[in-house]
DNA sequence: CCTACCGATCGGTAGG
DNA sequence: CCTACCGATCGGTAGG
């Protein structure tokens, strides 16, 4: 189970560079100096291995983003640790190419199927309990203050990947804390 | 001419869905009836049919979006009308696969080449024009409104493929315009 | 613009 | 976990 576990991260880190569909099994068998059946009878078709890899990106922003803000009470507190913290993680380049999740859903979201349906399914879990906390916080309109919150994430990761911005990540926990400043 | 014109248009509508990369030379030919010799002979080579397609892309945005944005004086007018004019254009679905710039500058942000350099000099030149008229709209701080207002450009194109939101655009116009207010 | 072809790589299978 | 293989498709070339 270990061996997986070893396998995946190195397709979660490939997948955040070359894509979902650029991680192939002969790439990363290859570089796992493993052969290509012998990496593929672990997932028993590509899909499967990108769904693995969807399942341990998840897990890693779990344990980067998530579980740190655990710490802070519920609420706007703990609204603006999920957002430093993702903007944390970004900065410290967790993934060589950049958010996985970012990369990820730009390559599915016009592609019909249980890739998608999983990102997908991630991303609404994630918004909700942004939104959770946003009402506990007494927001005027939680999923508006959402939307602009998770907005400006994906504005500094843009900006940061193709635009080399080195500004791009305080201009996102400015304008964060801007939108936060009244509920803290 | 024209017909290296037609080519591109359906080179655009497929890279929007499946990516400059998942833009074969085989199935753009076959999907317009021709050889894939044939097409390709009017490139040379993938990177300049996928050159060639974000040069064709950019004409496409310049059209929608920058042109009918011109009719309004510089400054804030024109601010609002280019960030309302970006909405509208995801809104009527002008590429299939959403916006075409989304999916290419996040496949190519970590793939050093020329596509990601032509990617990069456009955004930023976008970037910049968005900044001049945010400077003669009298803005505070220019660099930092125009970055929120293409985060919320990217998270209703994001919101809007991935969720399925079909309140995305309209929560992004109203946050526009509360950046905006001040200014017109 | 075409046919015919090249070596490389793709996802996947047979058999051990 | 391996070797050896399958048909399909990739980007690209030769020659017309």
């Amino acid at each position: 189970m270990g061996r997986k576990l070893l396998i995946l991260d190195r397709a979660v880190e490939l997948a955040s560079e070359e894509g979902l569909e650029g991680l192939t099994i002969g790439r990363l068998s290859s570089e796992l100096g493993l052969s290509k059946s012998g990496l593929f009878g672990h997932f028993g078709s590509k899909e499967e291995l990108q769904l693995a890899t969807v399942d341990a990106a998840a897990r890693i922003f779990f344990r980067e983003v998530v579980e740190p803000a655990l710490e802070k009470p519920e609420g706007a507190e703990r609204l603006q640790a999920y957002c430093h913290g993702f903007i944390g993680y970004l900065e410290r380049k967790v993934f060589s190419g950049g958010c996985f999740f970012a990369q990820a859903t730009a390559e599915f979201d016009s592609r019909p199927g249980v890739v998608r349906d999983k990102l997908q399914a991630g991303q609404r879990a994630w918004i909700r309990e942004l939104v959770r906390n946003a009402e506990l916080a007494g927001a005027e309109d939680p999923e508006q203050l959402v939307f602009e919150l998770q907005s400006l994430v994906m504005g500094a990761n843009a900006a940061d990947q193709l635009l080399d911005d080195e500004h791009a990540f305080q201009r996102a926990r400015s304008a964060m804390d801007a939108r936060l400043g009244q509920l803290l």
